[in-house]
DNA sequence: CGGTGAGTCTGATGCGTATCAGCAACGCTG
DNA sequence: CAGCGTTGCTGATACGCATCAGACTCACCG
């Protein structure tokens, strides 16, 4: 009599049951060209076997002799599920769970705060089959070890470090501002004026550059200054209007709200927008609660993720290869903050 | 020369620079009491090595030998990122993800949709140490499988099933019916009638119970009736207030929405809620938009995902044992639905 | 009838780690 | 010096699967 409490039956088992070696077992139920070298007969033998042993690949032991696990593992240094549900992460993952679903792998999710030895956490992705990332964080060294072994790894956002060695998708920010300033030419504004932050982001040089862009092209005044948002006042603002600006085009900025502050010396200097000066922002307007739905545009958040899984698999299967990456374009955000200029 | 383009470091090569045994470093550097009779220099010796060669160590074989890779699986049987962003899945998400992090565990995000080979899917849960259910759904076969293998898991949210033998963190729906109940009674209400659903899911039998107990203890009088929301209408509440009802309390419901058709028909009949009628819920008044505040009971759900995943850990590691099922008390929503009742 | 090839299946091995029995060297006791 | 316990390490093995180089059988051809 074998052991009654038998813990989970292997492919040992189902050889047993069905007459072969466990090799031809797990030839029969991969799906290695072998396979096709098998009788039929055995192959339903094993499919027999197997079903009534109830037996389930341990997806361990797959991995470690084969490599892959079907798992992406979605890497985020804050939590993946954040309290705010407004968190702009949040669209990231519905599109990476959508995509994933639909490719066949399940996700392994880990919080930069978990394991929280720091560096080496990180080397914990591995037991997935390639892994996404997600957070402003870079951790370089890590990324660097893991792109070395030729591990896959995509970032959600465009990415500049490592030299261009990683992969992403990121949201086109150049054109994003672009689409901004085209809208604010087409109700007939001349001369704008941008307000950004004063930090260095990747993001913040593209609004910029797209800022440019768009002014050139469209053969507009443009100018751009940089400030905290605690240098905004209603003086400035009419010295701004003094200097012939009609519109005032900003950086969506968490940290350091330039939009909330523009909008506050709007109503200070009691200049109307957008009858007397219009207003847009180069990004979203942050909370839904915001009083006027600004002008701006929309990154393509959910797509993003679903983009940023389909590429992921896409290493991980060698359908592509290399560092890949990808830019989507932002939609326009038309709202109540922008209309044409004032009549000169 | 040894081959440049080494994949990862290994033990054996650690074992190697250290001039050791792979034996000896796995033991150097896991936490087993065997570490304890290993020289300080040997120990260092190993430290060093690893630190040199940047070692990390491989989470597949760790599992495959040890059976334990700090991981919870969490199953749901939609989408763990819904759309709908109230859904109400997602805080339990919220407290799992804490809790795990706080205990070094990261998660392994399985979606019933996923593998969709139905049945077989849920075994690959095995990759975790544990794993949380979360969903109505309750995949009997697959979890007594789970189960008799000894394998550790938690449902969010009562579950009756498979006798008794699954673990659970729930909602007290009887505490929180009770809560209701009470409440009107303090009001002064004395005649009460709970209009429930038609299914017979265990958290509508425990809401009954609920209400029972509590108009028993206060001493007031109760019925109950079966209703579908179409049959909720304005002549109904009619001949509940003919019959003395000053309160009427339900179920939420998402599929068959009773509150909405209570709210309708009272509107329809003219009678004022809550000078005329009280009216609550057993539950959550669904969506934010609702017109007013219903009356109800908040589940604890970020609380329920930290305790059930706190308790998962627990069965893990072998702190607890065998089924250990929980509940927690909702906690009493004062809306603007229930008031004194009407002088009689 | 020896030889060749196609069709089927198996034994052996590796993946990277944890664990355990046991070995060698050493000091100590009687 | 025989006997014994300690200390510090190693060899062997298991974990469950995938893979690959053969081995074996049988039909068929020259």
């Amino acid at each position: 009599m074998t052991d009654v409490i038998r813990r989970r039956p292997r492919q040992a088992d189902v050889a047993a049951l069905a007459g072969v070696s466990q090799a031809t077992v797990s030839t029969a139920l991969g799906t290695s060209p072998a396979r096709a070298s098998l009788s039929a007969s055995t192959l339903e033998r094993v499919a027999l076997a197997a079903r009534t042993l109830g037996y389930v690949p341990d997806p361990v032991a797959r991995r470690l002799a084969a490599q892959s696990t079907d798992l992406l593992g979605v890497y985020t240094f804050t939590d993946a599920f954040p309290v705010e549900v407004r968190d702009s992460y949040y669209p990231f993952l519905v599109g990476i769970e959508r995509s994933a679903a639909r490719l066949g792998y399940d996700l392994l999710l880990f919080t930069g705060t978990s394991s929280s030895r720091g560096g080496e956490a990180v080397q914990k992705v591995r037991l997935a089959d390639g892994c996404l990332f997600l957070g402003r964080h870079v951790p370089e060294e890590q990324l660097q070890q893991l792109l070395d072994a030729g591990y896959p790894v995509v970032y959600v956002g465009r990415r500049t470090e490592l030299g261009g060695r990683l992969s992403y998708v990121g949201a086109d920010y150049v054109a994003g501002a672009a689409q901004v300033v085209d809208h604010l030419a087409g109700l007939g504004h001349t001369a704008l004026l941008y307000v950004r932050g004063t930090d260095d982001a990747v993001a913040s040089a593209d609004r910029e550059e797209g800022f440019w862009r768009a002014v050139a092209a469209a053969g507009l005044r443009g100018q751009v200054q940089r400030a905290y948002a605690s240098s905004i006042d209603a003086r400035a603002l009419q010295s701004w209007r003094a200097s012939g600006v009609t519109a005032v085009v900003t950086e969506e900025n968490d940290a350091n709200d330039l939009l909330a502050a523009l909008l506050a010396a709007a109503d200070d200097a009691d200049v109307a927008v957008p009858q007397e000066m219009s207003l847009a922002v180069l990004g979203e307007s942050g909370g839904v609660e915001t009083a006027p739905r600004v002008t701006g545009f929309a990154l393509p958040r959910q797509q993003m993720g679903e983009d940023a899984a389909a590429l992921l698999v896409d290493l991980v299967t060698g359908r592509r290869t290399g560092p890949v990456q990808e830019l989507l374009v932002p939609s326009l955000l038309v709202g109540e903050t922008t209309g044409p200029p004032p009549p000169a």
